[in-house]
DNA sequence: CGCGGTAAGTGAATGGTGTTCGTTTATTAT
DNA sequence: ATAATAAACGAACACCATTCACTTACCGCG
């Protein structure tokens, strides 16, 4: 086939299909996303910048997703409202997030999101030389849990005894369930000492 | 050559070299691996099982590393000293992180050590059903800010003008320095909320 | 001492990966 | 009508992890 009377093909498609492709839980990739467009690998590069730009294109849609529609209103609600979005989005794609983990961000989108919160922060009364700070604090949390949410479930397999961990494993509550409520505990735990944090600072 | 008068390889010093190999910042192979090790890439298989076998070694050595010695004491003083540590290796072998990061552990050193963990939190008072929660936060954490060690320093390439992401960035303190304090600042919050929350569980 | 089993290397082969390139053909613009 | 671009393909490339048959050294046992 040579070039078609209808595009195969187009970037929206190809997000689409490759986020449908990494919830799935098969392992993704490029040849087996070309697969499933019905279609051969090569043919995705006329339209998309290789692996990482696929997965730079799922980022975006992912946020894009989860609504981040950017509210005014009190520091304190902002911060826990993004935090729980992106935990949202988290919970929804959870096979994506080892894929975006570290790669540089670039989608405008998403960028969009991180400067309203920093500005949000700022306009709060948060130092300037701490802001950036406090973000990698937000985002090492959303993003910890985050893969919280990707691990096996069995993610400890103690080979022996153990003392404690293993008793707490049978009885918990399993997976979703248990990092939700870890999740909010921990929210929490932060905005309540970021609102201490910003008195004393005032103060 | 078929079975040398010496060995060439030993567990030890595959994990050795993996390590070597990951910190060097080139990307983890076992065919880079051998290479490194003057041997061939089969030739692994006689001591190790496979790369994640290799990659669990490696998680091994880097606990064995940290020395997390499991002292006794009070059981905050546990708990940052055990995020320290953490915080400790992931900075020193920063590249292990993405690699070690959402796989099953079996390692039974890192289970011993999140056993303790266990084990002082029950002590301590925190009810049995939310220790899980509170390792899984203490966990995200660390995993969190050991990715924000791995990640490209220029994390966000804002594209277009930004309101204030971009100032913030050209005025911050890089790296690991920005990291360091910031990491600092959530250990502090993090340990002093649960302090909270253990005295109103316990009222 | 010799013999057999195991251990530790090799090299070749397999099936996978992401990516590039040349080629064909349809569409669009001049 | 003609040129340029866009979108598909297939072949090729350079890796990658893994397996397998094979050689050879070592060690324990009769």
């Amino acid at each position: 086939m040579a070039r078609p009377k209808v595009p195969l093909l187009s970037v929206d498609r190809i997000a689409d299909a490759a986020l449908e492709l990494v919830d799935s839980g098969a392992p993704f990739g490029v040849n087996a996303l070309a697969r499933k467009l019905g279609v051969t690998p090569s043919s995705l590069y006329n339209h998309v910048d290789g692996r990482d730009g696929i997965i730079e294109l799922m980022r975006g849609r992912f946020a894009a997703e989860a609504g981040a529609q950017l509210h005014d209103g009190p520091w304190d609600e902002i911060v826990a409202e993004t935090l729980r979005a992106q935990r949202r989005m988290y919970a929804r794609h959870p096979n994506l997030v080892p894929l975006i983990v570290g790669k540089t961000i670039t989608d405008p989108f998403v960028i969009a999101s991180y400067d309203h919160l920093a500005s949000t922060l700022v306009a709060a009364g948060f130092p300037d030389d701490e802001v950036l700070g406090v973000i990698a604090l937000l985002d090492a949390f959303a993003i910890g849990f985050g893969l919280d949410l990707a691990s096996p479930h069995d993610i400890w397999q103690p080979d022996g005894e153990t003392q404690t961990l293993g008793r707490l494993i049978a009885d918990a509550p399993h997976g979703d369930e248990r990092s939700d409520r870890a999740f909010e505990l921990g929210l929490d735990l932060l905005v309540e000492s970021l609102r201490g944090r910003l008195a004393r600072t005032r103060g």
